[in-house]
DNA sequence: GTATTACATGCAATCGATTGTGTAAAATTT
DNA sequence: AAATTTTACACAATCGATTGCATGTAATAC
């Protein structure tokens, strides 16, 4: 009934007679404890069932070999597929992930930050919360010298690592896609300008719109908080029941995206023909609902691998605390049938 | 440049001229410690930006305050709202999560156990994968007198805590409703056998139809692997091209049951009045398909967060160790458009 | 005014692994 | 055979927080 009690170096070392301190380096093929002594000690230890404790291997060394991820909400596609690829990345080389959600909120942000800088993660990986205007709550890993890598929502000026798309250019591509497709009044779902990726993608549309000589107008502009289905839905009622409506639009992410064009349908507004949308993710809804979302790529998991690799090759020695360094990843336009006005190929 | 050295209370204590132990109590208000000091101790610790080590604590305590949890991958919608659940329980008590995917690989699910243990997890949260039907790595839990939750897919026989839902009624549930639109010939798409979670939906199906006097045909039951939109999408090409095809069909979740709207769709098969589908766990894209998916409810933030109580709230001292406590959650049958051939209502 | 109790704090061991330094014995060199 | 180097291992401190026990002082009781 009651609970084997954990063997250590302690009691292996007592049992066959060697110190701890040989007990340790055999177990780690310390090369100054001879070949026979070792192979002695770790049948001994496979014996009696010995198991490292990592807490206290952490506490010596002050590493724990683990990688805390901040994010807003686990249950959403892009998220997922994120720390799917840091845990993958960081489980092939011997590191666990510690994840703590924000809800996109600030504060919850801020006090996720002080236990994970608590619990001595050798690194961080952060997507901000919609909130996050200041940063000062990551200074601490800073100071403890804990690399931190930003992830997708990232803040402007930090230095530290960052791991991104090209927001304005995919931003400025999708647009420009809707205008090769003919799309004349093309709107946009922006997400809180506040935040740079909703900021940039809002340029690259404004840029795309003023490059093909199209007035930009700004009722067809929304910023949504959250880029929920309901923002979209109500939004993009609004918009068909302007007396000129859009027949484009570009929403910042699938969900809203999608919403539109239910919404459209419910209204009977033909899409693509009267109406082509396109969205941002490459959710799994977007290949799902019909027609079929034209979107933007989010390479989630990609961008998790390389965050986490940033953490596990960073040189705890490197002086550049001045530099931050930017990893920008592609990204595609996939052109589906809500946006295919004209094309028929690929 | 340098890293600003932690600040320990022994730290604290060679300052204020207090003992380490003092310090330790003052710290958490220990009632030994006068108000005066405590407050002079706490201030002090304010002013360096002490900062516990948690690590230290959870050594000395033996405890980590961290519930382990493995999954098969994290990118899906079940498996990404239980473990939000999860964490914000969790969370809210204090604790952290550690998260490993076993990739539906045995072989990783028996590494990570391994490493979950190592790491002195105060509680483990599991849902199998899909090759497991050996639970023994699961024993070295028992043995330290770790709490096991298993949860969804879980062990036939395992004495611990089982969360899950009521496999058997559910699949008895969306088959009755087939039945109850007036479906003649139901087919089913059923998971892994090896898997009572699918064993059991396909139980309950079978059972509705021989409630129902409703013959079975081998040819209408598929087992599948992975349950994925491809393996669903070549599985209804075959039925539809059965000389006497169904007319109904329960899959046991939504990514193959969408691919059998889709496919039904190219097929110019119409759904639901030729083909009714209802499909399992009721994936975002269950409302966003057209038709939308009937489906069965699968509460997983709330099947997260009684995973997360069952270790917060164990009781190391039970001696229950030959009791399984098996919590069985409610699911309810969501009747949309793939399914609804008669009734208009609801 | 002495005895008893309560209060506030310090001492030192502990959790388990790691590692710099020291040392005896064995191996090698000359 | 003496000198030198190498090999193989042990000692003891360390990481930082925790806690049972001891101790000294102040407060209360008789």
């Amino acid at each position: 009934m009651s609970h084997k009690k954990k063997v250590t170096i302690y009691d292996l070392a007592e049992k066959i007679n060697y110190s701890p301190s040989t007990i340790s380096r055999a177990l780690k093929d310390h090369k100054s404890i001879s070949k026979k002594t070792t192979k002695l000690i770790k049948k001994a230890a496979q014996e009696m069932g010995y198991r490292p404790n990592s807490l206290a291997a952490s506490l010596r060394n002050s590493k724990s070999n683990t990688i805390g991820i901040m994010i807003s909400r686990i249950n959403r596609p892009f998220i997922s597929s994120l720390i799917s690829g840091i845990e993958e990345t960081a489980r092939l080389a011997g590191y666990n992930v510690i994840i703590s959600q924000s809800n996109d909120l600030f504060d919850n942000e801020v006090s996720n930050a002080k236990v994970l800088c608590d619990s001595q993660v050798s690194g961080l990986v952060v997507s901000l919360s919609m909130e996050t205007t200041n940063y000062d709550h990551f200074r601490q890993f800073e100071e403890m010298g804990v690399p931190v890598v930003f992830v997708d929502r990232v803040p402007d000026q930090f230095n530290s690592y960052r791991v991104v798309i090209d927001n304005y250019r995919a931003g400025y591509d999708a647009t420009k896609h809707l205008i090769d497709e003919g799309c004349k009044r093309i709107a946009h779902f922006a997400g809180s300008q506040k935040m740079n990726v909703y900021r940039d993608r809002k340029n690259g549309y404004l840029d795309a719109l003023r490059d093909a000589g199209m007035e930009v107008d700004e009722k067809l502009i929304y910023e949504f908080y959250t880029l929920s289905s309901e923002e979209g839905e109500k939004a993009t009622q609004e918009l068909l029941s302007l007396p000129d409506p859009p027949d484009g639009l570009f929403s910042s992410n699938d969900t809203a995206a999608v919403s539109a064009i239910l919404c459209a349908k419910k209204n009977n507004v033909k899409v693509p023909e009267e109406l082509a949308v396109i969205g941002f993710n490459d959710d799994p809804v977007a290949s799902i609902v019909d027609p079929s979302l034209s979107t933007i790529t989010h390479p989630a998991i990609k961008m998790g691998e390389i965050s986490a690799k940033r953490i596990l090759e960073h040189d705890p020695d490197s002086l550049d605390k001045d530099v931050a360094e930017i990893t920008i990843l592609n990204t595609d336009v996939i052109i589906r049938d809500s946006s295919r006005k004209k094309s028929k190929q690929n």
